[in-house]
DNA sequence: TATTGTTATACTCTATAACTATA
DNA sequence: TATAGTTATAGAGTATAACAATA
């Protein structure tokens, strides 16, 4: 077949000003991401928001749910829904925070602690695949550039 | 006020090694992305897969569901879903596509243009607002880098 | 056989509102 | 009065599986 047809058997479109938008980007990339995430560390059942709990709690052992909220910019009351999901996979533990006792304080069990050894390679594996096309200085650009973008994280 | 405490009244977190993440950082900035668009545009009852929609529609006059499916990364019903709330709303019309009668060719109506006539600046303003402690290179850098996660778009 | 659009259905994630206990 | 956690509930957005029409 003569002219300017592609060879994919699907239609080439046109996506008018869709892709200099932020927003259009950042939304298809986390799409992607999301779904690489996923499948591989489908073995763990572990989504990012479990993932980024798990890491906030190691590096904050007393976390309290309201400050988890805000550093991963959630309702509280979803923030049960989180903690719930791990605490029932025997990963981390609720005790009352001492200084405030209306607080949960928030810590990983041992196999919390086990867990995380072992996800954080995953992640890393993940996290190459995603920069794979991009060179250091890009990676670096975009990580900073994406921290500008929503500036009211504390 | 001495010492390196901060007026903030909440905890402050060590984000452990969560910023280096490339999928942290576009989910962060994806959930301030997706509040600020839906606030500005909430005259509208817009959300980006809608505004997306439109502006491929329009770019692509006759677009068949299962590009727009595959263009916005979308299971073919979630299309059925997107389209259905359009076309309610008088924006977009299916006819049946005269090159292969599976097909619906979907179009704009008057309506249609008239709204994404308005919503265009509104959405400029959005961009603006996200990029508003970018320089124009570190836009440029961001909106390749992200063009780079996705390399499955065709 | 494969693809398009559709339907029925269900799941995940999230938020809102109201409650309680503490501050 | 305000905040932390919880519960009940609901909404948005999405996907899966099965189907009829068409290629």
């Amino acid at each position: 077949m003569a002219g300017p047809e592609r060879n994919s058997r699907h239609a080439r479109i046109d996506y008018g000003l869709l892709p200099g938008l932020i927003g259009y980007q950042v939304r298809q990339a986390q799409i992607a991401i999301f779904r690489d995430f996923t499948a591989n560390l489908a073995d763990h059942d572990m989504t990012p928001t479990l993932f980024g709990t798990l890491v906030l709690v190691e590096a904050n052992p007393g976390l309290k749910q309201a400050d988890l909220a805000r550093a991963l910019q959630l309702d509280r009351s979803t923030v049960v829904t989180v903690i719930d999901t791990l605490e029932h996979r025997g990963l981390v533990e609720r005790k009352r925070a001492v200084d405030d006792r209306r607080s949960n304080a928030v810590t990983l069990t041992n196999a919390g602690e086990r867990i995380l050894t072992m996800l954080k390679p995953l992640v890393t594996d993940h996290e190459a695949r995603l920069v794979k096309d991009l060179d250091a200085g890009e990676r670096t650009a975009l990580v900073a550039a994406l921290g500008k973008i929503f500036p009211d994280r504390r």
